[in-house]
DNA sequence: CTCCGGATTTACGTATACGTAAAGAAATAC
DNA sequence: GTATTTCTTTACGTATACGTAAATCCGGAG
């Protein structure tokens, strides 16, 4: 299965896997939010210095997935419901743009055919009740409209906001109701974007990404969970 | 004058006064496009040592300024036509949205009166030829957008993207048609603003970023000016 | 001249050292 | 008991040390 989406090799230095290590930790919910750790402790973890331990907390730092004050360590950033909001207004935005954009500019064929493949997984991981595969092929869905649209700051962006939700959307999977609705505005966006509507494909994708932001939100609020 | 903007003051440190030092130093082209640096060079311009440096270049190479390439020191990014392409894009998105923002939630009197003064500021400007006064006022205005829409993400990108395209727009600035449709743009924003017509107020700010990025964008292509 | 292999330099990645200011503990006064 | 002050600890910011792999230099072969 040779995707659209690839990884850059290069070589692999403590920080980066510092980095990398991380940042997995905190999205699988391994450091969960609130916590606190000193550079040592991060540094004994991983079996290095402090030296590239503190490059990568400067990342996290920038990317908001992390606080650091100086002699009270990093502390995981909860994301409250007023985060999301701000996420998802940036999201929506974005994201509408990328899908109106390929639709003017028209999809390769390959992209096409993988968008396709993923709605089809979509429905079918939906027929079978299996939330984390749709999960997962919702994720790929975006990731493949991010690497149609060629747009490489954009894709950096969006790609770290996803990933300062992934906590809450993950924890959050099994309280929503089921994603019809998801599967729908995807196939429809898929057609704008075969038909090369961008103005529709803008609608579809603004308002699907809406109203996912608004029930994200909804359910932070609802349920107080403002240790995510 | 109180300006809404405010600077957090906080301590500075080594490795803050770093990025501000060698950030300041490109967006003023005192370190030009192209340009190559090794980290014990800049350690000894700022008269420290390499560690806070390398702090402050790991961030600058997140934001897109820098490129660090082991044992080839830092390299100054130029900003290329397509990369002012994908900038615009995304603040032509951002901003609209912003704009759109504010008009529905309605926004405060000393926003709106400071965005009025800006406004003033830039036909006055123009009226005097006084391109330069126009540019700070044009840019006082965008960041009282931003101010005002309180989505403290979505102002970090933006200034994010600003900084990265800010040499291109000076150094152009010369090179543009008198900027009048800027300030009719403006005055129609604000208007839609007072009026909370959120689709209008995105409609403008949406066209008028949108032809503002062309224009820098054919500027860019047509004075081939690859090393910016 | 050009091309190649080995010696040499060097820039960086990482580890460690160090001083300091802040946090916390202890001791004292009330 | 509480408040206050002094002392101790410690986490961090920065400087420095060090090993290494990449880049450069250099001389000889063709």
């Amino acid at each position: 299965m040779a995707s659209v989406i690839e990884e850059a090799p290069g070589r692999v230095t403590f920080a980066e896997r510092a980095y990398r290590e991380i940042k997995s930790r905190i999205l699988e919910n391994e450091i969960p939010a609130g916590s606190i750790m000193l550079e040592q402790e991060l540094a004994a973890l991983l079996e290095m210095s402090r030296t590239p331990v503190r490059e990568a907390l400067i990342r996290l730092a920038r990317e908001g997935m992390i606080d650091v004050r100086p002699r009270h360590g990093m502390r995981v950033l909860p994301v409250s419901a007023n985060d999301m909001r701000e996420i998802y207004q940036i999201l929506t935005a974005l994201e509408a743009e990328a899908a109106a954009q390929i639709a003017r500019e028209g999809a390769q064929p390959k992209h096409l055919a993988e968008l396709k493949a993923a709605v089809t997984e979509m429905d079918e991981a939906l027929t079978a009740d299996d939330l984390d595969a749709w999960a997962r092929a919702d994720d790929h869905f975006h990731r493949v409209i991010l690497a149609s649209c060629g747009n490489e700051r954009l894709k950096a962006i969006i790609e770290q906001f996803m990933d300062q939700s992934h906590r809450v959307r993950k924890l959050t999977l099994r309280l929503r109701p089921r994603p019809v609705s998801s599967n729908d505005d995807h196939r429809a966006l898929v057609d704008a974007i075969e038909r090369r509507d961008a103005e529709t494909a803008w609608r579809i994708h603004h308002t699907h990404r809406q109203r996912n932001g608004r029930m994200l939100v909804e359910l932070l609020e609802r349920h107080g969970l403002g240790q995510l």
